[in-house]
DNA sequence: GCCTTTTGTGTAATGATATAACATACGAAC
DNA sequence: GTTCGTATGTTATATCATTACACAAAAGGC
């Protein structure tokens, strides 16, 4: 707990809540074995107690998987029922979300043409972010 | 080796061959422990032996992994630079390779909004796929 | 040729991520 | 206050991926 005791918007259990608030203060994603080391202090001992609360998180919204980090985040909260789209740099591993109405229509058109009902959609784009192509331009 | 022996777009070394191989003749996506045990009757014993040759293919763009499955699968080979949008069946399993101009269009221009430059696109989505759909109407 | 370098391969050990199975605690409904 | 559902605790294990080191085979210079 370093930043702020975020504010729920749900009820939350005691492990739902601090997990969240280790995301919430994190700067990056992080993968469920960092959390439970954050969490050791407070008796966390088994990736299952972190595990069992990111899978009813995510349920609810609250945090999403970075499938190709195999790291997880708090949602931005900003994307209503628009999948999110994240920028992942490969320099610095900051991550940021973000949503598309076009993007989204996309997706669909497209899988309506092979009968394809979506139901969650993965969009991790790797790249470079600004701050660090503007490192990289001397 | 069950159905065909593919033919090669590149010179493969042997490794990349039975790995290729393996992943063609897959109804669907795998896992690199599933292609370890289907070569062990080659003579492959170590992961290592897999991971390589799925890492060197995916360089060359003949194999995909698929993030949000941890399993791997062969390019479908149709899509030129445009990154590859799969589309994963919740039911069955089955796994479809597609493209869409317009879809990397708006991935293009939404990354450029925050300065950011895109390298590498994971685009998976879960969903139903139409064998499935008509299958439960009714 | 034959030496060197690069690339591919073999093997063991370990690290990282995730789940199964079962036991216990706690709060709400009645 | 007993019952029942939900949350939690704990151990073990499954699954996915990499590190470190050794050896072999092909490619190029000379």
């Amino acid at each position: 707990m370093t930043k702020t005791d975020t504010v729920l918007k749900t009820k939350l259990t005691k492990n739902q809540a601090l997990v969240f608030n280790v995301l919430s203060n994190a700067a990056q994603p992080l993968g469920a074995y960092a959390i439970l080391d954050e969490l050791r202090s407070h008796g966390f001992k088994a990736p299952l107690q972190v595990y069992r609360a990111l899978d009813q998180l995510a349920g609810e919204g609250l945090v999403h998987k970075l499938e190709s980090l195999n790291a997880w985040t708090v949602c931005c909260g900003k994307h209503r029922a628009n999948p999110p789209v994240f920028a992942i740099c490969n320099d610095c591993g900051n991550v940021t979300e973000h949503f598309d109405e076009e993007l989204v229509k996309n997706l669909n058109t497209m899988s309506a043409r092979s009968g394809f009902m979506p139901d969650r959609s993965v969009i991790e784009i790797h790249g470079q972010c600004d701050d660090c192509g503007a490192d990289t331009k001397q």
